[in-house]
DNA sequence: ATGGGAGTGTAACTTTTGTTACTGCATAGC
DNA sequence: GCTATGCAGTAACAAAAGTTACACTCCCAT
């Protein structure tokens, strides 16, 4: 595991507390499509990245859902580390885009490396952050945007997370993610289809260019 | 200062912190509708609320806004800290909702008190814990919610604030901070209105029951 | 091979929101 | 007093999004 820390968060934190990490951290491997953390669970660790992806979802009272955002390697959830702190429950559901690596960390040592590395503190800070700006892209979507652009900027952040020219996303899953309707998402497909920017097919979507 | 300090903050910082607060901070009187931080504005002093209030504003790139929430008292403004620690710039506008108190800290000391006081610590997460939770409501309000929802939503948050029975906005204002149309507002006032729950008169609404 | 379920395409329609246009009214400044 | 301006009310229409319905096709399980 040291060699992973090693590699992914080597020029982040300082070789003591990599060690530390690497005493009381728990590798962990989970496979695609895994609840990791849902809404109204209290959190007893956090995740360090460091490989594949996870979406970070929001559900209202009707069970309606919105894809927040995906964290990726080097990334933590700001969530977890809210709650930690704070000793709230979550207000989000995380679920493993892909197959995915990550370090579990018992959420005793947060508060003490808060206090003793001054990287460890940095890294948190610039979780939050990050995290923060994630935010306003996400108010700025839905606030601003019509579904074709919000669908686009799906789209991309999509190939972006998976490294690959095709989505293996049905048109359900992607009303879902964007809570819409399927016909919605159907049409304003069969829209970019027309225009040349992407291929339809059954299960999956192949990018021409967007 | 000092006592406005403890009658505010009294409950959350030790002494000793207190009174560094009180050596480096600045009490500010900012009257109603100032700009105290802008979009784009690199941020060099942190404010503290001590009476009053400030709404947090997002704008997109045409200059549509979107009002995002309010701090109150005991409050500190988290794009400030995430600006601080990061150097960036702000990604939002600030504005005095009503005559309001803070005091402005300087930058350098955020760092310096991270380090020093687990309550100046515990102070800043639970900053962007509570700044979190608030942009997730604001993400299912846009997300999840109608205008008429919104609207009432609006309305409720805007008398928790300013503690009074009277809106004092047109219908113009309040269609810019949700991001939509004057006449759609109009039309919706009018609905409410009717049900009894509001009053409207030229430049004010008056609350009866929401 | 066949029935059924899941995924997609599409039409027709409704609802919600946004736009344009015009009205009347209150008030401030003359 | 009169007028210009800003504010609110409302109608008529357009655009965007959501809904319902149904057809077709692929593919899996029996």
């Amino acid at each position: 595991m040291l060699q992973e820390l090693k590699e992914n968060y080597g020029y982040l934190f300082e070789d003591e507390l990599l060690h530390e990490i690497n005493q009381v951290g728990i590798l962990k491997e989970v496979e695609e499509g895994i609840i990791i953390i849902d809404i109204g669970q209290y959190i007893r660790l956090m995740p360090l990245l460091i490989s594949g992806a996870i979406k970070i979802l929001r559900e209202d009272n009707d069970g309606d859902e919105l894809l927040l955002y995906f964290l990726e390697k080097g990334d933590t959830c700001a969530m977890t580390l809210s709650c930690c702190l704070g000793d709230a429950k979550s207000e989000i559901r995380a679920i493993t885009e892909l197959d995915t690596k990550l370090i579990m960390i018992p959420i005793q040592k947060m508060e003490e490396w808060t206090a003793k590395y001054k990287s460890w503190r940095n890294f948190v800070f610039d979780s939050y952050h990050s995290r923060l700006l994630e935010m306003f892209t996400i108010i700025d979507s839905i606030a601003f945007m019509k579904m074709d652009e919000r669908l686009l900027k799906y789209l991309r952040d999509k190939i972006n997370v998976t490294k690959e020219d095709v989505i293996k996303n049905t048109h359900q899953e992607i009303a879902y993610e964007l809570h819409t309707s399927r016909v919605v998402i159907s049409r304003l497909l069969k829209t970019l289809e027309n225009q040349g920017k992407i291929e339809l097919h059954r299960n999956y979507i192949k990018i021409i260019s967007l």
